[in-house]
RNA sequence: GGAGAGUUGGCAGAGUGGUAAUGCACCGGACUCGAAAUCCGGCGAACCAAGUUCUUCCUUGGCGCGCAGGUUCAAAUCCUGUACUCUCCUCCA
């Protein structure tokens, strides 16, 4: 959430800022107008309401005394149902106010490239070349269904579109790539934490889902009541129990900066993306994701999330994959975010890049949505800022490893530092099928 | 799922209708060569608004006792609902 007053006091720089990101200047216009409004009737409800306080001390020494003060709390009754009156208008435009504000985008950072969608972002690096493959690679899903370690199928038969299983050396191979990230997160100073998977709709505001992106989401129904949905949701991203994990908490400054990771099941409806990428471990309703979240000061989050989005590509430079990063456009990067750089792994087979991992720099939007505050050394409180990180997506990474690592008779080779997690295997091969 | 108890500052903890005690902690001072102890004083519950204008201070007011309503001139206190915690029973990997 964005800080009304610093809307209010700096309108025209706000409306410049949102409108890299498409927010039409209207909308702040009508925002601080409904505050301002707000503002006046609060001022009259307070005024009455310091009259009501102290008439009402006289009321009781007046009573103390054993004397009639019938006048005064004639007087009161009425001031009292103006008040009331009063604040059911406050509460109104309070309610206003804040359906605007929580629809609000973060503002960019300044060195955002600034465009409408992804065809702005910027490459700011790229690490080695895109893997040349002899031979026409197979697509991931094929090598999985060949290899007889993805069953689209049965996914099919059991769940539904976008679901998958993954079996033999492909469920290995995915519990190889999770532990290895885990393990390399740990290393890098990062705290590891198994967070619950569902989780209440103030989570989900707190940070920035909700309300503007429940069609995103599974949100858990009563079972006696399916029109009624229960105070739960299956979270789209580890980031959200990370973060609320320090909800209305205030945090030692000597505690600063926190850094935590957990491996997760992300859970997506995918509206909205009907026809795309409808085959593969790329977009599915339910992948697994080892994400990183820092909690750091304001003067060090751009610092912080040059070491975040180091840490996610370390584990690509480990795994050997070619990848670039970007910076993504104003209007490509997520809602709550201030900057966001995307890892994007070479796909072989469809012969471009994919997104992979996500860094982004929230600033303290989701802090102030969800009151993550911290005393400095002077005792003071501030609001902190709140980075998150995909360290990295499980299923797109297991993607990238076919793609890359296959070999022209249809096996994969197993990327060297995953051999050890994955018992010694060097290569995946068909085998006879156990089930 | 059933029954009971509870939720008040950083921590502990009082307060059964009249506007949030007290202790610890913290800050300042006195005493001391210095420290501790002691004494004196102060601060502090979260935030909001207005004024002044300083982005951090200040003044005034509001709000504020888990949360949301209600009763009342007035609610930590009474009523209703609800969340969470603890204990017991029941069930369960």
């Amino acid at each position: 959430m964005l800080d009304i007053k610093l809307i209010r006091e700096n309108l025209d720089w706000a409306k410049d800022k949102l409108g890299r990101r498409g927010v039409k200047p209207e909308e702040l216009d009508e925002l601080v107008k409904i505050d301002a409004d707000r503002r006046e009737e609060l001022n009259r409800s307070e005024q009455l309401k310091a009259e009501r306080n102290k008439v009402s001390k006289e009321i009781a020494e007046i009573k103390r005394n054993k004397q009639d003060a019938s006048t005064a709390v004639q007087k009161m009754r009425e001031v009292g149902q103006e008040i009331k009156e009063l604040d059911e208008k406050v509460a109104e435009l309070t309610e206003k106010q804040n359906y605007i504000l929580l629809r609000l985008p973060n503002f960019p950072d300044d060195s955002d490239p600034i465009g409408p969608d992804e065809s702005y972002n910027e490459e700011v690096r790229k690490w080695h070349e895109p893997t040349k493959l002899d031979f026409k690679p197979k697509a991931h899903w094929e090598l999985g269904t060949d290899l007889d370690i993805l069953d689209w199928d049965r996914g099919a038969k059991v769940s539904g579109a976008r679901f998958v299983y993954y079996k033999g050396a492909g469920a290995l191979l995915e519990r190889a790539v999770f532990n290895f990230f885990l393990d390399e997160n740990t290393k890098e100073g990062y705290t590891e934490v198994i967070p619950p998977y569902l989780v209440n709709d103030e989570s989900m505001q707190g940070t920035g889902q909700f309300p503007k992106f429940r069609e995103d989401v599974y949100t858990i129904v009563d079972n006696d009541d399916p029109d009624k949905p229960l105070d739960l949701t299956l979270i789209p991203t580890a980031e959200v129990p990370l973060v609320n994990y320090f909800r209305d908490e205030i945090i030692h400054a000597d505690k600063l900066p926190i850094n935590v990771t957990a491996l997760s099941p992300a859970f997506r409806s995918e509206a909205g993306s009907a026809g795309r990428d409808t085959r593969g471990l790329i977009r599915m309703h339910e992948f697994r994701k080892v994400e990183m979240v820092k909690i750091c000061k304001p003067e060090e989050s751009w610092n912080e999330l040059d070491k975040l989005t180091n840490n996610a590509e370390h584990l690509l430079q480990k795994l050997d994959l070619p990848y670039h990063v970007v910076a993504l456009s104003t209007g490509d990067a997520s809602f709550t975010s201030a900057k966001t750089y995307d890892l994007e792994v070479w796909m072989p087979a469809q012969d471009k890049y994919r997104e992979i991992s996500s860094c982004s720099n929230c600033t303290d939007f989701q802090a102030r949505r969800a009151q993550i505050r911290y005393r400095d050394e002077d005792g003071k409180l501030h609001l902190a800022h709140t980075l998150n990180g995909s360290g990295l997506a499980v299923g797109r990474t297991v993607a990238a490893i076919l793609e890359n690592y296959q070999n022209e008779d249809g096996t994969v080779t197993v990327p060297e530092v995953l051999v050890p997690y994955m018992n010694g295997m060097k290569k995946i091969t068909k085998e006879e099928s156990l089930i």
